[in-house]
DNA sequence: TATTTTTTGCAAATGATTCGCATTTTTATT
DNA sequence: AATAAAAATGCGAATCATTTGCAAAAAATA
């Protein structure tokens, strides 16, 4: 198999306890670019490896940063987690509610307010999580 | 029982279908100002009445525009639906993870964020959920 | 008051995620 | 390489928040 990862998103120590699963689910998610959860994967990798190993893999990616998860309530599909691939920034999504579908907004429109609210409340923030939840242009365009 | 309620964030038919424990239930919620989750409200109401008709009744409240949720991750209590009366403007909170208790942020720091996004993506945006999670002030100072 | 509709309590079902444990794979040590 | 120790996997069972079926209770309507 192929090693094809961005070095500066993978923390040193790679190839240390990367087993093949995790490997693999590094490579969906590397692939896919959108937030996917652990039913979606599987499907993926069908008859591949088991769920409860694609959930610990996860978990492990995700305590080892090279993932990240946040949960979200999909219409469709109800209250799940779903991961990304970690990259240089971090990033929200717009979900779609025609076609549940997840699309990065490519800059976190939050940069100077977390330093306000910080300021203003003495709060530290450690993580901020923000998800938009509409209808995307292609849904918007085709109208059903 | 006495009914206070503030006008402007009721519906016209307020007294129409509003049995005693959705009563009840906004008064808990209007009462604590904070999101609350089904099994805090249980607390709250003990041996009052069950714990299904609690969340049939925020169902009810939610669909007619009485309160509006969010599904959060406590890094306590893991992943559960928050309810909170609905104001005036919608709200986002901070929630720390010492004392895992929110904090309201009085004005949503994404206003023009949106239609900017809106405008850029030609994504229709629906809803947006924000939450950030920290060290409150109170927590910040009293270093455990 | 009688009839229909809605709500409730209780117990059982659901569905995403986690966990126990025996087995397999990987890593470290001779 | 062979052996011993440690970590990962598959499978099934457990967990936990939330939902649901159903019969009884309450509220709305006639
Ligand atoms: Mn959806
Ligand atoms: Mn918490
Ligand atoms: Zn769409
Ligand atoms: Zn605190």
């Amino acid at each position: 198999m192929i090693r094809i990862f961005i070095d500066y998103l993978l923390p040193i120590f790679y190839f240390k306890c990367m087993t093949k699963n995790r490997e693999k689910l590094l490579m969906i998610l590397n692939a896919n670019k959108v937030p996917m959860n652990a039913s979606l994967i599987y499907e993926d990798t069908k008859d591949s490896f088991d769920l409860a190993t694609i959930y610990r893999g996860l978990n492990y990616l995700e305590t080892n940063n090279y993932v990240s998860s946040f949960v979200f309530d999909c219409k469709e599909s109800g209250v799940q987690r779903y991961f990304t691939i970690k990259e240089e920034s971090h990033k929200h999504y717009m979900h779609c509610e025609k076609c549940h579908t997840f699309t990065a907004i490519p800059l976190c429109p939050l940069k100077n307010a977390l330093s306000d609210i910080e300021e203003e409340y003495g709060f530290i923030v450690d993580e901020h999580y923000l998800t938009l939840r509409g209808i995307c242009r292609h849904c918007a365009e085709t109208t059903l």
